[in-house]
DNA sequence: ACAATTTAGTTGTAATTGCAACAAAATTCA
DNA sequence: TGAATTTTGTTGCAATTACAACTAAATTGT
């Protein structure tokens, strides 16, 4: 069976790299983009269902938030239906990183489609989002603790 | 243009996690099986080549293979023909792991693949190398100091 | 030949990452 | 209602991750 797992991997560490140091630039540190830009199009998110959007563990998200937030990138607000929980919100200095990484986001995603026909491109985004969702449910489980037999 | 950066990096963290958690049962930390298995593959392969091909720092690889000696996972040989060289392969310990953690990949992969006719999953795995083809050479630059215009 | 550069590997330091274990609020259900 | 469970968030660890800066060996160029 065709082998797809390595190179999603490979080609995933390699964007990710990419972004960390273009983004120490604008004194962002490892992966915090990645919250930034979810923030940016879910004003209002919580950290429990960014974490789980991001596919990082909700701790790994929380540390991220708190230190976007001491460096005044984004705030949280209590939610007024459920005290438990914290909107977030980006500052206006998020707001202003935002186009910035969108662009880089951009660049780098119109370099991996280089030589790619539209149609290709289309169908290659319809195939991951498929993956996306055929993997869903395994991570779900394994980081609930279940276990998966094979 | 369809955008393919974010749901590769979703999926490989997703998967990623699915790996680390399933591994801690053969007592492998964090990102030690991917070493594992390209080691498996090539024999004698050198921490240099091995951070390319696994598209991470040199020195976090030198550490992931410094801790998987010490735990009798592998060995390093000095290279018969370059002084600078360390050769690097599994001990029986190490390659007892090997099937297991491939039969995992295969088993996440096959999941990753659900609904996909054979036709399409060669395709999707052709376009990957392609992807990868095309991140590769800004991945070098970026890694190595040179600046992206965009 | 030999100086300059490249290749290969290491250590220092500072940061993220994530499993456990916890607390508090909300929800479920008997 | 009110106990049990789920949701949401937090810290305590212990580990990986990677940029800098470095050494030593090999290769290149003149």
């Amino acid at each position: 069976m065709a082998e797809v797992l390595r190179p999603i991997g490979t080609v995933a560490r390699a964007l990710d790299s990419i972004s960390n140091i273009e983004f120490k630039a604008l004194d962002l540190n490892r992966g915090q983009y990645l919250y930034l830009v979810r923030v940016a199009e879910t004003p209002g998110i919580i950290l429990e269902r960014l974490a789980v959007i991001v596919r990082v563990d909700k701790t790994t998200a929380a540390r991220a938030i708190q230190k976007l937030e001491k460096n005044g990138i984004l705030e949280r607000r209590p939610s007024p239906t459920d005290k438990k929980q914290k909107q977030i919100f980006l500052t206006s200095k998020g707001q202003a990183l935002y186009p910035i990484i969108k662009r880089e986001n951009a660049y780098s995603n119109a370099t991996a489609l280089k030589g790619f026909t539209p149609a290709e491109r289309d169908q290659l985004a319809d195939y991951l989002k498929r993956v996306e969702a055929n993997i869903n449910s395994d991570w779900f489980k394994v980081k609930h603790g279940e276990h998966r037999n094979y």
